[in-house]
DNA sequence: TAATCTACGTA
DNA sequence: CGTACGTAGATTAT
């Protein structure tokens, strides 16, 4: 109970302890996908959070040595001298720990010309003196001298850091025979290979604390050491000036000068955004959790600052809640509370005041005419709640603001995907939430009304931030599509059953047949989607050569069993490819089988903010990757048919877009001809590249500038073209050359807009979208150049994605504005699924062609190609 | 049971 | 050593 009010001081050596955890976990698998190794972080965080939670220090510091050199380098020239350097994999690890460190608000320490170990040993001592109960951490043994009755050490097992053992005074004196101020006169007489500090030869622990009690200390030891007999003795005497040097490098500094004392240490509350944004680049998921928790963030004691407190939301009759939003005048927060798809409840708020009530008949009614005006209202994930009054026969008017969607485009890669993380973000509170867990939760959710004021409360801080243009793509691009996909995704698209189960079974069928065969070619039964076994069979068994690596062994991907056939051809690699061929169209099909609803439609969600670009993406089924490369996907396809009451499926898509926008970016006069002359552009840039004429341009030709134009807008090299077109590299190099003698501007386009972002810090599309690339400017080159890559392509595929979005809700509202039935069905980045009503089709083949053509003025036409049919498949035709 | 890896479908 | 996605099954970590 005393020691209840005593302080705790934790200091932990951050380098050692990381080191251990890089060695204690396999690099390999902890990387980024940017290829930037984690282990020695994630290690060390682990422990250190472990740590935390178990010992609950009230003062906490972690030091860094600052380099490898120090005074006892100075004194010694040998000390540390046998160290290898350590890995290239561990070194960068230690300034994102640091970066880590400090987003957890902990404080990191170093000191030019001393070790870690120097300052633990100042702080303990400090700490000590003032009454603390002191906890050293470190996985270097010279610690252990510091250990006293109010000093403790934590010291890594020989495994990892994961287990930490307590050297308390009797610890020590159990482990060694001797008190912990004795220890460094073991370790003198002993010596330390890690340190490059000899000992006595044939002297270890035992013979070291047998005479260390015997003479009861060293420096009686060493005036007596004549009196030692044998070998060990003459050793002894020859070593002295090596044992009084050992004893006095491995004594720890008590009296470093340091800008701050253990009083300066309190813990701090960790700074929630910073951690989320490093722990996001690191790709930490599981960590963040224990973090959050072991460091104190808990909500119930990190209570929402003064001020922030939600207003109570009165309950007023239908009557009153129309005088209530009437009145409100402003922007007004809106959240509906969904069940199985349909509103039960809505939840509004001004910046002072919020009002709820049950989704009744009445209300709505009395809601009606204000939900449905241009009265301005803000929401976050408005789709879904847009889709549910839709549902409900209510129409959503006047939506001016998306929390989620601006957070989305002020940062594409966050994961942000709530409310809640949005009030963490962008006003570093916390969203007060009923704890699912619990029966009778100990904590009261925020209730719709309350949700409806932290959304206005996050949307103002997020326009703070938003810059113009960005804010420009949120009111012209975003919340009109957001609109429009809301309609498509409640239509959906018909699917027969029929057509897929029948050729489901008839894969199923064949997958089988095909395994057998398989089986029989090698003599045994494997799992022919197991890439371990399958491995074994190849590398094995068949003694086929080494292929690609991958993190876990080597690749058998189509491209190297493709390879591997025309270098060693066997027929268990074509069986094994036509296998999986077969299962993946079999788990396609099956996977859009079970989607089907009961009216025989499918219903995908678009994902809005699911792509850092800007692009939509598809998921639930994904209705954006339905084969079409060969003859039988084209029965997949044919399962998308028009629907009931529905005339025919009308498919329009772009042509090159992304080589359009690519010619207006750059004006590259070449580029531009090729897309104005009207000629096939191929052809009309293989003629060039390869000075022939346009007629005389061969397949061949064609396959080649098609690949590379394609792989310009991907940042493509050398390497990759001569791969992917199965030519020398010297050839994919000259190929390269010849391109840009004819197309210059298009290179110094790329170029230069990498260079431009590299300033700026981010890319731009055409309408003024941002994508941010810190990495950029990293000094890691395999990050700086993803970054490079990435960021060739981001105006180019966003801008493509503007157009997009512009054509497609636009489309959207003059079918409503002519009336019409049809509608948009689906979109695959550049193409758009319609459906069709009887005696529409002028109508809507105008529209469409009209509004994807005019979506945006390029110096380029914007061509599209419309395909009419019963199904997905005759319509693409 | 949950996270990760490999492979593969699309633009 | 080519951008952007989502999904499934196997494997590995917990």
């Amino acid at each position: 109970m005393t020691d209840s009010a005593k302080p705790t001081l934790l200091v932990v050596d951050g380098h050692s302890l990381a080191y251990r955890a890089f060695f204690a976990l396999p690099v390999d698998n902890f990387s980024t996908k940017d290829g930037q190794h984690t282990n020695g972080i994630y290690g060390f965080l682990s422990m250190f959070v472990n740590l935390v939670k178990a010992e609950k220090p009230t003062h906490l510091a972690v030091a860094f040595d600052t380099s490898r050199q120090s005074f006892r380098t100075r004194e010694y020239a040998e000390y540390k001298a046998n160290r290898s350097e350590s890995p290239a994999e561990f070194k960068g690890q230690i300034p994102l720990l640091q970066e880590c460190l400090q987003a957890m608000n902990v404080r990191v320490l170093t000191k030019e010309d001393v070790e870690a170990d120097d300052i633990l040993a100042t702080l303990a001592t400090q700490g000590a003196a003032l009454g603390y109960d002191v906890l050293v951490c470190s996985g270097d043994r010279d610690t252990i001298q510091l250990v006293t009755d109010d000093v403790t050490l934590l010291y890594p097992n020989v495994q990892g850091v994961s287990q930490l053992k307590r050297y308390t005074p009797d610890a020590v004196v159990e482990k060694y025979g001797l008190p912990p101020e004795k220890y460094p006169d073991i370790a003198a007489l002993v010596g330390e290979t890690s340190d490059n500090l000899p000992g006595v030869p044939k002297v270890g622990e035992k013979t070291a604390v047998k005479w260390l009690t015997q003479y009861g200390s060293l420096d009686e030891l060493l005036t007596r050491a004549d009196e030692i007999k044998g070998v060990v003795g003459g050793n002894l005497r020859e070593h002295i000036d090596g044992v009084r040097r050992n004893r006095a490098l491995n004594t720890l500094l008590r009296d470093v000068e340091l800008e701050v004392g253990p009083a300066d240490l309190e813990v701090q509350p960790i700074d929630p955004e910073a951690v989320r944004d490093i722990f996001s680049r690191l790709e930490f998921r599981t960590l963040l959790p224990r973090v959050f928790d072991a460091m104190g963030a808990d909500p119930a004691e990190t209570p929402a600052r003064p001020g922030a407190t939600a207003p109570t939301a009165t309950e007023p009759d239908p009557a009153q809640l129309a005088a209530w939003v009437a009145a409100a005048g402003g922007e007004v927060g809106v959240t509906l509370v969904l069940q199985g798809g349909l509103p039960v409840r809505i939840g509004l708020a001004t910046a002072d005041a919020a009002v709820e009530t049950a989704w009744t008949e009445e209300a709505a009614a009395a809601l009606r005419p204000w939900l449905e005006g241009d009265a301005p209202k803000v929401l976050t994930d408005a789709k879904p709640q847009v889709k549910a009054l839709r549902r409900a026969g209510a129409h959503l008017g006047g939506l001016a603001f998306d929390t989620l969607l601006a957070g989305w485009l002020l940062r594409p890669s966050l994961p942000d995907k709530n409310l809640a993380d949005l009030v963490g973000r962008y006003l570093d509170e916390t969203l007060p939430e009923a704890d699912p867990t619990q029966l009778v939760p100990e904590t009261e959710g925020a209730t719709p009304g309350q949700l409806s004021w932290y959304t206005l409360r996050v949307a103002a801080a997020l326009r703070a931030e938003l810059p113009e243009s960005v804010a420009g793509v949120l009111a012209d691009i975003e919340l009109p599509t957001l609109d429009t996909l809301a309609d498509m995704e409640l239509a959906g698209v018909a699917v027969s059953h029929e057509k897929l189960s029948t050729f489901s079974a008839e894969l199923a069928a064949r997958a089988d047949a095909i395994a057998q065969q398989a089986y029989a070619t090698i003599e045994r039964e494997v799992n022919l989607g197991s890439p371990k076994q399958l491995q074994e069979v190849l590398f094995d068994q068949l003694q086929l050569p080494k292929t690609r690596k991958t993190k876990t062994g080597y690749s058998t991907d189509a491209a190297v069993l493709a390879d591997l056939q025309e270098t060693n051809p066997h027929p268990f690699l074509d069986l094994l490819l036509q296998h999986r061929e077969a299962m993946k169209l079999r788990q396609i099909i099956e996977s859009l089988d079970v989607a089907i609803a009961a009216d025989g439609r499918i219903r995908t969600t678009y994902l809005q903010t699911g792509s850092q670009t800007g692009r939509l993406s598809s998921t639930d089924p994904n209705l954006q990757n339905i084969p079409i490369r060969n003859e039988e996907s084209s029965r997949i396809r044919a399962a998308f048919e028009v629907g009931a009451g529905y005339e025919t499926l009308l498919t329009a898509d772009y042509s090159q877009i992304e080589m359009r926008i690519m010619a207006h970016l750059s004006g590259d006069p070449g580029l531009v001809e090729a897309f104005n002359s009207g000629e096939d552009l191929h052809r009309f840039v293989g003629a060039r590249v390869f000075g022939v004429e346009p007629a005389d341009v061969t397949p061949a030709m064609r396959t080649k500038v098609k690949a590379m134009s394609y792989g310009l807008v991907y940042g493509l090299s050398a390497f990759g073209l001569s791969k992917q077109l199965r030519i020398e590299q010297t050839e994919a190099k000259q190929l390269m050359m010849e391109y840009f003698a004819r197309f210059g501007a298009v290179r110094d386009y790329l170029r230069s807009s990498v260079e431009q972002a590299r300033i700026d810090g981010f890319t731009e599309t055409i309408f003024g979208r941002r994508r941010p690339f810190p990495d950029l400017s990293s000094p890691n080159r395999v990050l700086r150049e993803n970054a490079e890559r990435a960021a060739l392509n981001a105006p180019i595929q966003g801008s493509a994605a503007d157009i997009m979005k512009i054509a497609l809700f636009r489309i959207h509202g003059e079918f409503a504005a002519e009336q019409l039935a049809s509608r948009v069905l689906l979109q695959i980045h550049d193409e758009l699924v319609v459906e069709v009503a009887p005696g529409e089709w002028d109508a809507v083949e105008r529209i469409v062609r009209s509004r994807m053509g005019d979506a945006a003025e390029l110096t380029v036409p914007l061509d599209v190609q419309i395909g009419r049919g019963a199904d997905w498949n005759e319509a693409g035709h």
